[in-house]
RNA sequence: GCGGCGGUAGUCUAGCCUGGUUUAGGACGCCGGCCUCCCAAGCCGGAGAUCCCGGGUUCGAAUCCCGGCCGCCGCACCA
């Protein structure tokens, strides 16, 4: 059997037990299935919201002062997408080999067999390239089709007209630069700013497979952090150390393996363009890590010029090791520039550039024109104000050019006007700072490969019995309680400790049925980490003992510290949960 | 989207080639009862199947044929 078979498999089990305790399912089953949708089951959608939280926690919660997290709409308006270029990047254009049938990127294959770039070109151009260079199906030689294009955006009406036509967002991020200067505002105004949120996005795929790994509708963890690249350093102290990553120029001579870098280093080099960009990658690092995901089995890989968004100066994708897929990319991070911003403004019109103040004032010389009214009225008589508004938006160097002249009159846009009424003036002014677009580097999850990648580093065989050894902290259920027997005193007092505990806002399971031993099975297959168990010797001295899923040890405490003890095994605080 | 393989209770699967012998069989799981003093013990009973969907061939289709859907693998695609 080879190594992929044997993951297969293991994935297999997985998948399986997923079905069968409840954690996911494919969509709409009893209609056959569609592709790339799934439900999340009791235990899946548990699971889920530990990992979210538990994002929350790391992206929004240690970083209150940086971030805030917003909550925006899935449907965009098309101008939304078409200032983000997503109507033209996130659409495909495809060629087809008429021969054997296989499909190509057009501009990818027009770039490989003739190195012309012809990014953003349409399908007329696209096609009157194909046709002059007379372009063959590189694998069989084929006759080509024509170009056609293949958009990854779900497309829907607003409202009754048809004419008003939405999208699924693609991605959570439109929402938040759209959102930049009310949250900016009410974050009273200062740099870096982070914009979180957490919503589901859509991605009409070719053909997704990979199961939960591809979806087409996904829940998306996002922040765009933006910030002033020439500002403050991140705050290295919280997150920083070693990263493991591959850049483009090694995987463009063929090396597969990452090299550990420092990622305050990687930043000084230049080997990591943006320091917020590795300042997130190193907070990604540490929460993948509490899912159950090794140091070792995870790394980032930095995507060529060609793999990259559109919007992306620098891309790296975090790569997580599973079960039949390999390599999985769990989040990515781009350097989004000031791109997105850039583009709403124009489209918009709204001003979202953002005061940046020196440290200290600035004394600078500026070149002011000055006129004299009395003169220019008298020239001018009932234009005079419209001359004035004229000249008061124009650039002192146009004026100077105007001015550049030995004639009596000047004319200026059109106004007639003696040369001696305008001059120019150098005077000193006080400059306390100056407006930029903020730039962005923004980590992007999906939620559902994170809750696969959780059962894929948790499941493991004992004996013939599987046990997920999934991190206490995300665990769906957090204790199991059960009576020895199935004895009404013992069963009596278990359910007192039942309501107990989930009066502390536990997630607990109670069960009575079959034996002890099967219990503990169900338990341990669905990961949940401490068994509490009430047997005859707590009739006597009312102790229970509470079992460890991944040790199978057994500790005794008495029912009064048991509170106490269990939210200290979970490393939780009261009311915590 | 192309090619190959597949789709039978919650899960895994037998049966399919060679149509009727099957009220579609089994294992595990689930539910109820009995039993059981700590790791899937045992006994009894029970529920649970659009045999992926649609059409065709046939006296008769889970079984043969065609189309579709879904899944896996390879190719292509995957901001």
């Amino acid at each position: 059997m080879s190594v992929k078979d044997i993951l297969g498999d293991r994935y297999d089990k997985i998948v399986d037990l997923a079905k069968r305790r409840g954690f996911f399912w494919p969509s709409y089953e009893i209609y056959g299935g569609v592709a790339g949708f799934y439900d999340l089951g009791p235990l899946g959608v548990m699971l889920k919201i530990n990992v979210v939280n538990l994002w929350r926690e790391y992206f929004v919660l240690k970083h209150q002062d940086l971030v805030a997290e917003i909550e925006t709409p899935i449907i965009a308006p098309e101008v939304v997408l078409r200032a983000s270029g997503h109507i033209n990047h996130f659409t495909d254009p495809i060629i087809e080999c008429l021969n054997c049938g296989r499909k190509y990127r057009a501009d990818h294959l027009i770039e490989e067999n003739i190195g012309l770039k012809v990014e953003g070109y349409g399908v007329e151009d696209l096609n009157k390239i194909v046709r002059e260079k007379e372009l063959k199906c590189p694998q069989c030689g084929g006759k080509l089709s024509d170009v056609r294009t293949f958009n990854l955006l779900f497309k829907t009406t607003i409202g009754p007209y048809s004419s008003d036509v939405g999208y699924l967002r693609p991605e959570a991020a439109q929402g938040m630069f759209s959102a930049f200067k009310r949250v900016f505002i009410s974050m009273r105004e200062r740099l870096p700013l982070g914009i979180a949120q957490i919503g589901r996005v859509a991605r009409n795929e070719i053909s997704p497979r990979q199961g939960m790994v591809r979806l087409r509708e996904f829940t998306i963890m996002e922040v765009e952090f933006f910030h002033d690249p020439e500002g403050d350093d991140p705050p290295w102290d919280r997150f920083s150390g070693k990263l493991r990553l591959l850049p483009a120029e090694l995987r463009q001579r063929g090396e597969e393996k990452p090299i550990e870098v420092d990622v305050v280093e990687a930043v000084r080099e230049g080997l990591i363009k943006n320091k917020w960009l590795g300042y997130w990658m190193c907070v990604a690092r540490d929460f993948i890590r509490e899912l159950g995901v090794e140091y070792s089995d995870m790394h980032y890989e930095e995507k060529m010029p060609y793999e990259r968004a559109h919007y992306s100066a620098q891309t790296f994708d975090q790569l997580v090791r599973v079960s039949r897929w390999g390599w999985v990319e769990v989040s990515g991070h781009a350097y989004r520039t000031d791109y997105d911003l850039r583009r709403h403004m124009e489209i918009s019109g709204e001003d979202m550039k953002v005061f940046k103040p020196f440290k200290e004032p600035r004394v600078v010389e500026v070149e002011k024109v000055v006129v004299d009214k009395a003169v220019l009225g008298r020239a001018l008589g009932s234009s005079l104000a419209s001359f004035l508004e004229v000249l008061r938006n124009m650039d002192v160097e146009e004026v100077k050019k105007a001015l550049a002249t030995s004639e009596e009159n000047i004319v200026i846009s059109g106004f007639r006007v003696p040369r001696a009424a305008v001059k120019i003036v150098k005077e000193v002014e006080k400059l306390s700072g100056t407006k930029i677009i903020p730039h962005v580097a923004e980590p992007s999850f999906g939620a559902e490969r994170l809750v696969l990648i959780v059962l894929d580093k948790a499941y493991s065989e004992e004996e013939n019995r599987v046990v997920l050894k999934i991190p206490k902290k995300i665990a769906p259920v957090k204790a199991a309680v059960f009576p020895l027997l199935e004895r009404e005193e013992l069963v009596r007092v278990a359910k007192e400790i039942y309501s107990d505990l989930v009066s502390l806002r536990l997630t607990v399971l109670y069960d009575e049925s079959g034996s002890i031993g099967r219990r503990y099975a169900r338990a341990d297959e669905i990961g949940i980490p401490y068994a509490v168990t009430v047997d005859f010797q707590t009739l006597s001295d009312d102790t229970v003992t509470i079992r460890d899923r991944d040790t199978k040890q057994q500790i005794r405490v008495s029912i009064k510290d048991l509170r106490k003890k269990l939210l200290e095994l979970l490393d939780l605080e009261l009311g915590a949960v």
